[in-house]
RNA sequence: GCCGGAGUGGCGGAAUGGCAUACGCAAUUGAUUCAAAAUCAAUCGCCCCUAGCGGGCAUGUGGGUUCGACUCCCACCUCCGGCACCA
């Protein structure tokens, strides 16, 4: 015997494999398109190539390849695509550090990954390989944003963003760790500046309602989605400062308590501070504390812990239900980005107004009558933020407060000063980078087409693209893209009217890249157009999303706007991307997430080449339930390839047995391996079906070979008996296939010949499931007390009758009374004594 | 604070309301071997005793529903993840 030696038979396989194209399919109106089968499309999120695959990537896509394969074995086409969404920030601080090209590194990222991906023996269809950070991809996501530009969807605004003073740099938000700039450790600071923005909020209804339109997500990601895009009911109100002639409206999801407002509230970043104190005694102190705010990191100014701070306005609004006048003032708990950054104060129905009115000695006015002994502050019971009826509320008094919340929303919305309102957390996603390594931004400013000072944003033309990213020596950010340096790319001609122009120097934020990956895989190769609608629409949408949890917001809410806006613009025909989504969770080691500090990383490749990729796949899906996290031990490792080697021999051992006819192993343990055998079918198929419970799978196989060899030396006494094990060894290696592809391909060619990945997923033969005897169970008082072997359809008298004769049991009846019997047919006996 | 998820042997984990601890790891023992590794076989929750085909206790804690609860309900504790001055 030679062995269990997975580097030979995985080499075999992998070369099969490759030469043979197993995983290629082809497009409707392709030669060898095979439209008499269903589609699936199993996809798993591509990889960000930076360094060497890690162990989540190994499980990522081993989970993926699972169900990829058994999908294919219960006959449908399945397209089961790769690609790198390599466009990003580590190749470029890499590049920053060591000079080397960003493209140099990323290919060779992508070299390692590709060779790894085979060596795991992936089932994926290369011929749809592709690059993001590709002329020829990134030409088609200039091409979608030029179409989002078109409806309005892709506009440019000023906007806060965060600034290093000391790299003098705009920094991604991924760049600022804990308010302060990754690389240099200086406290971020807020700067305005003028942003390309995704119109996104105009997709929040559509993105909370069609979560219905999923098949199976996880309900944590969807409720993580749903508080992301935060929807609020209220109403906004408008507050008017008569002396300046302003109207502030402000948002609030209590206007019910709109009589208690006794102060108003700006946000240091509100456009109409300057004209509010310009000239008054109050600007300079003003003006000082917008400063020191601006100075504040994001993290110190959310801190809820901290004192409210604040200064008086020395202005006034007029409440609008009751013509009060009430000071204004500017504070940081105030935030510009939510609802119209101005808000009326309630203290008495609202914990950080109190805290403010407090620290400012405002008045406090109760409108609402109740007490929340957990909330409240002082001896009235306030601040109160539940519900009860209205009090100093004109005629609203005694009206329950949810109960006169409409009528007022109405009564405002009568005469222009109100209406109801929804307000969304969502906020546009900002999509400019001033960052070299990205898809440039296919715009031109053109002063010619301009006017007044301003230059004209005109679109670079569809036959211009893909506007090419420039090489350039410099990759540094000197406060403005790295591509600004580039001045020969820079200058440039109007397309519109010939003229000087410049062209645009901020490149997409890689999530951009990945919102419509999935399409292009579906028709990678096409010149003329991002796609061919016919062939998306046949494949679209994807059945089965793998992916990490990290994922739950952004890429998958960024891909489902994009995929309703092209939706939109009429190139598709599905609103939401990704029917069903696995979240797989983080494998740790000793505890701890894995990181290069802590050097307790897993190289996968390691594993590879110790054990081979059949081991390593295995244990990632043996060693927990796969959406959870789990912490990798080699010790299991081993304990996954000793199971793998036992199936090997098993398989050697009984190859070269004269084997009988299957039928004729009918009687004892030949008939237990069989039984055993569908036993393990009907668990593993279910484990798949029941939300990929691969962990119990994997160890429904090692029940079977653990069966196999409890009983084989008896069995190998006659033909019968070898074919029985026969048949349970190629079952194992069919079951184990979609796991460890290489091991179950090479045993069931052994043992049946053919190949196992054209073989349907095995059914079980429900004769086999089930058995004439079963074993009853017997309890006194819910308490186990014997185990009897009866008959499967014994009658329930029957059944009583044996638990009865038990002796152990007699001997709990000993002296009592049976007050109830309960029969579970083939199952149990509980009797009740008193 | 709000929203999720989870608490089961020495460890990772199994259990449509019906045999708690499948499977794997670790540990112990035996076979094989000159020996070891590998392999094969067996034992393996805790406690008690009269040592058996024995009894009791165990699924974070406390209640409840039920003939019967890891599973369902109520309250609480702990841990993990997400969001967080969102008006």
């Amino acid at each position: 015997m030679s062995g269990y030696d997975p580097k030979e038979i995985e080499a075999k396989w992998q070369r099969l494999w490759a030469e043979e194209k197993t995983w290629e399919v082809a497009n409707p109106g392709q030669p060898g398109f095979d439209g008499g089968k269903p589609k699936s499309y199993v996809l798993e999120m591509l990889p960000y190539p930076s360094g060497e695959p890690h162990v989540g990537h190994l499980k990522c896509y081993a989970v993926g390849d699972a169900i990829a394969h058994f999908h294919r074995r219960h006959g449908f086409e399945v397209i089961h695509p790769m690609g790198y969404d390599a466009f990003g920030l580590p190749a470029e601080n890499n590049a920053i550090k060591t000079g080397e090209p960003p493209r140099e590194a990323t290919e060779r990222s992508i070299a390692s990954f590709r060779k790894q991906f085979r060596e795991w023996g992936i089932s994926i269809d290369w011929s749809r390989e592709l690059g993001t950070h590709t002329p020829e991809y990134y030409r088609w996501t200039q091409w979608i944003f030029l179409r989002l530009f078109e409806k309005g969807l892709a506009y440019r605004d000023e906007a806060p963003v965060q600034w290093c003073p000391k790299d003098a740099t705009v920094l991604a938000n991924e760049q600022v760790v804990d308010g302060r700039c990754e690389r240099c450790g200086t406290p971020v600071e807020q700067r305005r500046l003028e942003q390309w923005f995704f119109k996104i909020t105009d997709y929040a209804e559509r993105l909370l309602a069609d979560f219905d339109l999923l098949e199976s997500w996880p309900e944590h990601v969807v409720t993580m989605q749903r508080n992301w895009i935060g929807r609020s009911e209220g109403a906004e109100v408008t507050f008017r400062c008569a002396e300046l002639d302003l109207d502030f409206p402000v948002f609030t999801t209590r206007p019910d308590t709109l009589f208690g407002a006794s102060f108003f509230v700006l946000a240091p970043e509100h456009p109409e501070l300057e004209r509010l104190i310009a000239g008054t005694p109050a600007e300079r102190e003003v003006r000082e504390y917008v400063n020191q705010v601006a100075r504040e990191s994001v993290e110190d100014r959310g801190d809820e812990e901290r004192p409210k701070t604040g200064v008086p306005l020395g202005r006034s609004v007029v409440n609008p239900v009751n013509g009060e006048r009430i000071p204004m003032f500017v504070a940081d708990y105030v935030l510009m980005e939510y609802g119209t950054g101005a808000i009326m104060a309630v203290p008495a129905h609202d914990a950080r107004d109190y805290e403010f009115a407090r620290a400012f000695d405002l008045p406090v006015k109760r409108v609402i009558e109740g007490v929340d002994p957990d909330v409240a502050r002082d001896d009235e019971g306030l601040p109160y933020p539940g519900d009860g009826p209205m009090t100093g509320s004109g005629e609203f008094d005694g009206k329950h407060n949810r109960e006169a919340y409409g009528e007022i929303v109405a009564w405002l919305a009568g005469d222009g000063r109100g209406e109801a309102a929804v307000n969304y957390r969502l906020r546009d996603w900002l999509v400019s980078r001033q960052r070299y390594w990205g898809a440039p931004i296919p715009v031109v400013y053109c002063d010619a087409c301009g006017d007044a000072g301003a230059p004209a944003i005109v679109p670079v033309p569809d036959d211009q693209l893909p506007v090419e990213l420039p090489e350039i020596e410099d990759y540094a950010p000197q406060g403005r893209s790295p591509l600004a340096a580039a001045e020969d790319w820079v200058a440039t001609e109007c397309p519109r009217c010939g003229a000087a122009a410049r062209r645009e120097t901020d490149t997409m934020d890689t999530f951009v890249d990945s919102s419509w990956y999935f399409i292009r895989y579906l028709d990678a190769h096409n010149e003329a157009a991002p796609w061919d609608r016919d062939t998306a629409d046949h494949w679209l949408p994807v059945d089965q999303y793998i992916g990490g949890v990290e994922h739950a917001i952004l890429h998958l809410m960024y891909a489902r706007f994009f995929t309703k806006a092209l939706a939109d613009l009429d190139l598709l025909s599905v609103e939401e991307p990704f029917a069903n989504l696995f979240t797989q969770g983080m494998i740790t080691r000793d505890g701890a997430k894995m990181s290069k500090s802590k050097g307790n990383t897993v190289s996968p490749a390691e594993y590879v080449e110790r054990y081979g990729a059949d081991t390593a796949r295995t244990y990632v899906c043996f060693m927990g339930p796969p959406e959870r996290g789990g912490d990798w031990s080699d010790e299991g490792v081993e304990g996954v390839n000793r199971f793998l080697s036992r199936l090997w021999r098993l398989c050697e051992e009984v190859e070269p047995l004269p084997a009988g006819d299957l039928d004729q192993a009918a009687g004892g343990s030949a008939r237990e391996l069989l039984a055993k055998a569908h036993w393990a079918i009907d668990k593993v198929s279910r484990d798949f079906e029941r939300g990929f419970q691969f962990n119990t799978a994997v160890a429904a196989t090692m029940e079977l070979v653990n069966e196999a060899y409890r009983v084989k030396d008896d069995l190998y006494t006659d033909p019968a008996g070898v074919a029985a094990v026969r048949f349970a060894a190629a079952t194992a290696a069919s079951l184990i296939f979609p796991f460890a592809p290489h091991l179950g391909a090479e045993v069931w060619e052994r043992l049946r010949g053919g190949r196992v990945w054209e073989d349907r997923w095995p059914v079980a033969d429900p004769e086999l499931l089930s058995s004439d005897t079963v074993t009853l169970v017997v309890q006194v008082n819910g308490k186990l007390r014997d185990r009897i072997e009866a008959a499967a359809d014994a009658p329930e008298a029957e059944l009583l009758a044996l638990a009865r004769e038990s002796e152990k049991v007699r001997r709990h009846l000993d002296g009592k009374q049976v007050v109830k019997e309960v029969v579970v047919p083939g199952k149990l006996v509980n009797l009740v004594v008193r």
